[in-house]
DNA sequence: TTTACGATCTAT
DNA sequence: TAGATCGTAAAT
């Protein structure tokens, strides 16, 4: 492990907009029984304040969205749908309720304790949803609040890649269907490809 | 205390 | 395309 490569709270402390995009190509890394499971992220969407109807902090703070009004660089939580946990991080000064909900990632360390928490599941099918990423990352109510800027909460991100906003395809969020206009369309969804990852990495090997 | 719904996933 | 499944927050 390298502390020194963990994004520190700098990172964090910028407006969401410019997070969201910075974290493709950033490494999520989960310690499980001192084992590492890490992937590349590559998806990700802005969630902006009280303003963006589609965030939760749109009706102001509650007990479950608390930590999104927090300090920058902690995991929020949260639980929906009945059964799933999505993992964000907090961006912005403390007192400013955004994050960046993260979507998917490529599976890099750890897939055998993958194979583990999803057993039965395709491994192209692994880590490609919010909530099976924090399924394969073994990430629940319990890392809610957690601290990504050190290790010692066994959730972090690790500086990787950075990708030109000209690389970056962008779209409106998903799963927000009775939001209103124009917040439901507004285009602050992030993503790379597969192949555009492997073909970065083929010069800086991960 | 009751109700309606959700930043989703899976099988059909 | 619909069903699963329950915490959350607003409505009653």
């Amino acid at each position: 492990m390298e502390p020194n490569h963990i994004l520190p709270v700098s990172f964090y402390n910028r407006p969401v907009l410019e997070v969201a995009p910075d974290l493709l190509g950033k490494k999520l890394v989960r310690l499980v029984n001192k084992k590492r499971i890490s992937g590349w992220i590559c998806e990700t969407e802005a969630y902006d304040g009280d303003q963006d109807l589609a965030c939760h902090a749109r009706s102001g703070k509650t007990q479950r969205n608390a930590v999104m009004f927090g300090p920058p660089g902690r995991a929020y939580v949260y639980f929906t749908y009945g059964m799933h946990w999505c993992l964000n991080a907090v961006t912005g000064p403390e007192g400013y309720a955004a994050a960046v909900l993260l979507r998917a990632v490529f599976p890099i360390e750890g897939k055998s304790l993958i194979a583990e928490l999803r057993e039965g599941i395709a491994e192209k099918n692994w880590t490609n949803g919010p909530a099976k990423l924090t399924r394969s990352f073994a990430v629940n109510k319990d890392q809610n609040g957690a601290n990504l800027t050190h290790s010692e909460d066994f959730l972090w991100i690790e500086n990787g890649l950075r990708f030109p906003n000209n690389m970056i395809h962008t779209g409106p969020r998903i799963g927000i269907q009775n939001t209103p206009l124009p917040w439901r369309t507004i285009p602050w969804r992030f993503w790379i490809t597969e192949d555009q990852l492997t073909e970065r990495l083929q010069y800086k090997p991960g």
